[in-house]
DNA sequence: CGAGTGATTGACTGGTGTCAAACCCTGTGG
DNA sequence: CCACAGGGTTTGACACCAGTCAATCACTCG
């Protein structure tokens, strides 16, 4: 079992540098582990959690509750993300956040991490990247939503998720675990569930990748990128996979 | 002529507690100001800056820059407000900033920000949260973009703009002025341009805001909000506006 | 074995993008 | 002082993409 340190420690030197007596202190934060099932929310809109949340396996997705009913997908975090950094200094939450697949999350007291960040400010900074290159995401997120074309949208979030997946370890010969149903994907990239499948058939049929049963395989990653119109550059990774 | 230290510290307590101390170190903040005209970028996609800049006077936006030549505006920001104040800690702008009227923007140097927050954490938890809000505001743009009808999410904009300034005094008889083309609301909302002034149009015949010329207006709050569906909880302001 | 959800495909229609033209306004240069 | 250029705004015509509705099939879970 993957154990919350490791994993956390990971992350953050994707994008920061640590001293080991950073490290050591992130080591030692205290934490429990929850388990969740499918679709099982662990933070709804209006909360205001006083635990915060890191993804130690599985994936967790963040959406708005629309009046109506239906959701808007946010974002899709993995391993080692912090999905819910943002609650540490925002009082309400304004979305929800909610597992996609059985996950595993650790609840770390924002207590701990708040005297973490006045005892070493590089944990602050660290964790404060975290959440600005979440801010990027949902930048690139509102562009591909808005000014790609249906092919292109789905491409780059394919491109995205892969990306982040493979830096993060958890892709196998060229293939990712990706749990997301296609209805989810309508309601992350604002479009109805018959255009999602028929953009994917399309995408298939680029031969540039395939998704079945929460399956992702990348074929030919150059072609994709170029589908989906990404560049890595808004997710801030020090070093790129491979 | 508005100074730096007044229109930041009041920004801050929008949303965050500032003792004296932290008020103090804040208005020592060396800076210079810039003069910028309609349209002139300040930061451009993939620069370094070592200066963060903060509103003075007039608009500017955020913008991604597509492959194929047009934009799309992420955000819009008055005086006040900081939006670059992720380039803090990320090493390469994803995004570029323009004025999109005459503005003025202070600029002050990281290095000395950064040593604020080492002097002072609750500056630094002041700025993070402005960021966070900032997170906040691009997550309810992919929603309004993905999820909302066409007039909804020109109201949305409409009403999170107005909400905005009126927290920052910049209302005055329920008008704002708002220098924005429909060109650019076009490349703001993912709409053509004839959709956006047909829907403005709409907009107009329900009585509830005009907009002519760089001017907003507001006939009937409530019923404003209502076609927008919004709802100003992600903006996280501790003391309502009125 | 039935219920529920997801995946897939087809038919239809309305919304929305594209194209085009006209008008207004501003600033510029002759 | 006027003519012109350029950008923004407004409106119309038209075609097609994509949303809605519906039906079928596959699969999982009580």
């Amino acid at each position: 079992m993957a154990s919350l340190d490791k994993i956390l420690v990971a992350k953050l030197k994707e994008h920061s540098r640590l001293s080991g007596e950073d490290v050591a202190v992130i080591r030692g934060f205290s934490h429990s582990i929850r388990e969740l099932v499918p679709d099982e929310d662990f933070i709804r809109q209006g909360d205001d959690p006083d635990v915060s949340a890191v993804v130690i396996s599985g994936w967790v997705a963040r959406y708005h509750l629309l009046p109506n009913g239906p959701r808007q997908y946010l974002s899709f975090h993995m391993a080692g993300d912090w999905p819910d950094a943002q609650a540490l200094f925002l009082d309400r939450m304004d979305h929800a956040v909610c597992a996609i697949s059985a996950a595993q999350v650790a609840c770390i007291p924002h207590k701990e991490i708040i005297k973490a960040f006045e005892l070493r400010p590089p944990i602050g900074f660290a964790i404060w990247r975290e959440t600005l290159i979440d801010a990027a995401i949902f930048r690139e997120a509102i562009t591909n939503n808005s000014a790609r074309s249906k092919p292109a949208r789905m491409a780059h979030l394919f491109c995205e998720l892969f990306y982040r997946a493979r830096a993060g370890g958890l892709v196998r010969e060229n293939e990712l675990t990706l749990p997301i149903s296609l209805p989810q994907f309508g309601e992350t990239l604002g479009m109805a569930i018959a255009t999602i499948n028929r953009t994917l058939s399309e995408l298939r049929a680029s031969r540039t990748m395939d998704f079945r049963t929460g399956l992702l395989t990348v074929r030919d990653w150059p072609k994709l990128c170029v589908i989906g119109q990404f560049d890595p550059g808004y997710l801030h990774l020090k070093r790129p996979p491979r």
